[in-house]
DNA sequence: TATCATAGTACAAAATTGCTACTAAGTCAA
DNA sequence: TTGACTTAGTAGCAATTTTGTACTATGATA
């Protein structure tokens, strides 16, 4: 850590990764650039760090500007900082991701020009983002991927209240493979616990409600 | 991502966590600072990011300035950016991190003024170093920790051969628990190769010599 | 009221992990 | 030269976890 370059030429950007669950995909939010390079392509939400505010301040505000959202899920990703990433100088950008369940997200009024876009397209490359956004996004599921055996990442993409078969496909989606039900449900019962209502008026029997359980 | 703020006050420093086993010990590279702040007070080995590197050759630089080592293990860690990090400006810091087995280390002719810190003590407080870099530190080594399981670091640690003692040594220094022997044998053998050396001169029975499969 | 589709449970088979106890081999002291 | 010592390496059983199948339960719908 030195300092003697006096005059800083390079830039610090926060840009986030909100992903979301919704159809039965996995989902992140995009907004579509209203300014050159790369107008009118979709871009991750970010902004560029403040000297008053700490990563993930700059984070949080990134996600509240674009999408109303408060206090959810966010951890840093990874740290991109090859040299021609952005063609208007040399910028350095933290990532972070953000997790939500679809609900909160559509209550929370986002702008116009946000967007929620299926994962796998964008993977496949369609559409194509600017930068190298869609790099990030990449590394970033492939984190997602990984979290999910061991931490409870996949809670913040259900409601407060949700079955295990949702649960169950939350694992389902993000492993990018089936669950034995009957292991599944092995596996997460000392995480959750019955609320004692039930989830009706689906047709077929109704699965019972459960909470995460909070100490342990 | 955007560039509104034309000037820029923000600095972007790279450090790295050089890490090392030496007498069944976790040890990490330190320098003595020179200059203030935190003047005489041990310190990550870093480097100011310079306009015209990524972040992994700044890392990169920085390793080969204080040690001489080239071509060794380095993964990013995480990115620091508490406002207070640095007395003299606001700065954040990339982080690395670089294995190492000891014997390169010892070959490389490394700098005066570089140290071998046991990674236990400094947790415990002893020496206090500049900066926050005992936390980044104390994350880094939660990291390796957690790595250990699902990767293949530990061969760092070890030179191209080695014993399966040697090895299993390592995983229980960074593991922080001892293994069983079988076990640990089981685990491993389908990633090694007997060289067909053994290990003389060592007091009692002598052990094979293994070196890492390449593919698979 | 029977059928359908999904929710939820019981339980065996297979694989892995945890652990103990053994045999093997070189050094060193007598 | 030999036997004790200490570490290297292996065999194998017990306990647990994981994998997988097959069943029963329940409300909606026709």
């Amino acid at each position: 850590m030195k300092n003697n370059s006096s005059h800083q030429k390079i830039s610090v950007a926060v840009d986030v990764l909100l992903f979301t669950i919704e159809d039965d995909k996995l989902k992140i939010v995009l907004v579509k650039r209203k300014e050159k390079p790369f107008k009118g392509s979709f871009a991750l939400p970010g902004v560029a760090l403040r000297e008053s505010e700490t990563l993930k301040e700059a984070a949080e505000r990134s996600v509240r500007e674009r999408t109303g959202l408060k206090n959810i899920f966010l951890e840093q990703l990874y740290t991109f900082g090859e040299l021609e990433r952005d063609p208007r100088s040399r910028t350095v950008s933290v990532t972070y991701y953000a997790l939500t369940d679809p609900g909160k997200l559509d209550a929370s009024g986002a702008d116009d020009g946000v967007s929620l876009i299926s994962v796998d397209e964008i993977l496949k490359g369609d559409p194509e983002l600017a930068f190298d956004h869609r790099e990030i996004i990449e590394y970033g599921r492939n984190r997602l991927g990984g979290k999910v055996n061991y931490s409870d990442i996949a809670f913040e993409f259900v409601p407060k209240e949700f079955t295990l078969p949702q649960l169950q496909r939350v694992y389902e989606i993000l492993l990018g493979e089936n669950l034995y039900k009957a292991n599944f449900r092995k596996m997460i019962a000392p995480l959750v616990e019955e609320t004692g209502n039930m989830l009706t008026g689906m047709a077929h029997r109704p699965s019972k409600l459960y909470r995460r359980k909070q100490n342990n």
